[in-house]
DNA sequence: CTGAAAGCGCTTACAG
DNA sequence: CTGAAAGCGCTTACAG
């Protein structure tokens, strides 16, 4: 296997001539492979035909060496890189014109000549010329580049936040990077790396808890912040209002007439489980209700996670259910998914939906409403859109004072307490048909 | 409100000592602002706050300056990137080397003393030194983003796709910048830009066609492209066995019972609605059912998108429903969301699922087990982490041969064909309880 | 208005 | 083994 590698010596020799060859050289490394190198003055992209003229012409030097070697001569071959890419410098070339000049031109700098501008757009035309993005992000020291961290992707919750997320992003001209952290405990490590790393001009975080050391040295660093679904006493935050919509949904429930309220949380180091168990229990109290312990079961002992998930709450359900004696008749569960498994556990006990238990979820993910529940609504492409906002404010201003926002969840009455608008008929109480 | 700007100049006076102040200048923009412009020599990290008090010494004569501007001192203030980073030459300078050694270091050059490089070492952990991820690029061709390139997030089916090729690609030290496409159209144009900015190392393509010019143009470039869930004569493809699929899921309800079968597909332009009607029609002629083709409904015809939605697969099963005569008893649909609009047709029909009409989904997303919905299933992670390996392959040695691979689906039987093996206890039938 | 040059922060042949 | 220098492909004060 042959290798022609072309290298473009920008500034060898200011004086030798464009497309000069410079030295050709033969090198063998391990299994037989030649790689034949040739530096020359100033290549262009599209001159490359004409170089490889030349080097035929010279074939015989090149074939006298290869025999030194004992390798026969089987012609040229292009390197990896095959075309090599335009540059700031072809342009010029092109155009007749300087660098610099070329750069102004692409930047919509008043600077310039109208005829001059609309000769190098020409020459751009004509070599299809695009600036290296990492060569313009190192010299502007802005990388249009956005990053966003997010839990592994539990599925359901993050879909409509990434989506409005995206487009927002997209339309200030953005791209997005993708961190999933797999264990909260990486959040911080991974922050850290992407400040010093610098390939970001800004940082989105959704649902994970910042150390405060790391806020502290992102403020220090300027680069931009922005919690969506969490929140942060140092940084920009838009968040649920969580303990108010989990205060709805109990109240919704007491208001159903259930007396004996029970909530299947997940694990309380989660800001929204807390504020939800905060809320819930501030209803109980509002309206008299005596708060019982054992009907509060916190999801998480399943497995390692958060306990926001199915298979939690199915495990949660049937511990309730199980119970002998004020066994509750409403449940209030902190998340959708976590309902949907609860919902299976109630009908695999042969019970009715709301008729032996009557269910709010939290979320209203798309799930909710194939399983007909009655659950809060969380307005994420609005708080999606805001976060975005925010961040671009900043990072056109990193000197911002800091901005919290809440957004209220709206309670979505579907059949799972019997409160339906649109009566029972599509209940999910497959399992006694 | 006023600024100081600390500007390190590298090499303005090689001969100037460290920490040496080259220049103090004032600006005074529009609105009162004032800049003060301060260039020093080889201006470290660490030493912010010994230049800084120099010029708190040396106030008296900003101060003077400031007056003469007629405008009050308030003190220093440190411009938005607040602390500067810390780069090479500040680790060089530390540890007392040049910076191509502090690079061998970081690099884990063979070419390196070990007391040098324990003493580098030391000094990068002391000053909590990373690359720069933009200019380590610059200069290594190499930037540690892949691209990865979707439809709009459709949803459920691209979650566990991404999960596994996030896992897989941030094993190989990988990042991912996400693309997602609003209009296939917009496909070509997007992977153009792709390649001309040159700020990722490879590309993947999920359930997009990509046109054939920007495929020459790729393989021409040497930026390595995978497709996953797609396919291209002259691109490593990875994709589901769609026709087998849907000639498995059609021989399915034909072993049933059914007679009368009908099909909802989504728009034939989309690769996978095309070869799943194909499988579909050889399963009929291999059990030599005649075809009718009004009981095909193209469930396209809501909207712009594609058809793999769930209204329309609730309004091409109200058409099938809406048939005088022929009706099928049977229909095979192409995905499960649209097949989740189906049951709800269905169901408002106040018919029964699998009594009256049995259906066969494709695609076996999650909301496919709550449904009940018998389905074929993809194996989609494996999929996407086959696609991800072969990248990272190919980005190693671009010049590997062209891997196409398909992907066998799996038949998951539940309720909504009648067949399913717990018994159709848990059926879906809920308008009719 | 324009070109030449310094700088963005790294890597790596080259020459000790 | 190590330092000085050229290069990665751009932008932008600076000096005409």
């Amino acid at each position: 296997m042959k290798a022609l590698f072309l290298r473009r010596i920008q500034k060898l020799d200011p004086d030798s001539r464009p497309l000069e060859l410079m030295e050709t050289q033969i090198t063998v490394p391990g299994t037989g492979e030649v790689l034949i190198r040739v530096a020359a003055c100033g290549i262009c992209h599209t001159e490359l035909d004409e170089i490889e003229g030349r080097l035929r012409q010279n074939r015989k030097s090149l074939t006298k060496r290869l025999a030194f070697c004992k390798l026969p001569w089987k012609g040229f071959h292009w390197k990896a890189g095959h075309h090599m890419a335009v540059t700031i410098y072809d342009v010029a070339r092109h155009a007749g014109v300087g660098i610099g000049t070329v750069s102004r031109a692409m930047n919509n700098s008043t600077k310039i000549r109208p005829e001059t501008k609309a000769r190098i757009r020409k020459a751009v035309r004509e070599l299809k010329y695009r600036p290296h993005a990492l060569a313009r992000a190192l010299a502007l020291q802005k990388t249009g580049l956005i990053a966003i961290l997010l839990p592994v992707f539990t599925g359901y919750f993050y879909i409509e936040l990434l989506k409005a997320i995206q487009r927002e992003i997209s339309q200030h001209g953005y791209d997005l990077v993708l961190y999933s952290i797999l264990q909260s405990g990486r959040t911080g490590p991974c922050l850290r790396r992407i400040l010093k790393e610098r390939r970001v001009d800004g940082v989105l975080v959704l649902s994970l808890q910042i150390p405060d050391a790391v806020a502290q040295l992102f403020r220090r660093s300027g680069l931009p912040v922005v919690l969506a679904d969490g929140m942060h006493q140092k940084l920009d935050s838009f968040f649920v209002e969580n303990e108010q919509g989990a205060f709805e949904a109990a109240s919704y429930l007491i208001a159903m007439g259930h007396s004996r309220i029970g909530m299947i949380d997940a694990r309380l180091s989660s800001p929204p489980a807390h504020s939800r168990l905060i809320g819930f229990r501030k209803a109980l109290a509002a309206h008299h209700i005596p708060w019982d312990p054992g009907s509060l079961i916190i999801s998480d002992t399943v497995s390692e996670k958060d306990g926001f998930n199915r298979e939690a709450g199915y495990e949660a359900m049937k511990r309730l259910l199980a119970l002998k004696k004020n066994r509750p008749t409403g449940i209030f569960i902190s998340s959708d998914i976590q309902a949907a498994g609860a919902v299976q556990a109630i009908r695999e006990a042969g019970l009715g939906i709301p008729d032996d238990m009557a269910i709010v979820g939290f979320d209203d993910i798309e799930l909710a409403e194939y399983l007909g529940l009655t659950t809060m609504h969380q307005p994420l492409s609005e708080m999606g859109e805001t976060a975005v906002h925010r961040l671009i404010q900043r990072i056109g201003d990193p000197d911002l004072p800091v901005l919290h926002r809440g957004f209220e969840t709206r309670l979505v009455i579907r059949q799972s307490c019997g409160g339906s608008r649109q009566g029972a008929s599509q209940s999910l109480n497959g399992a006694r048909s």
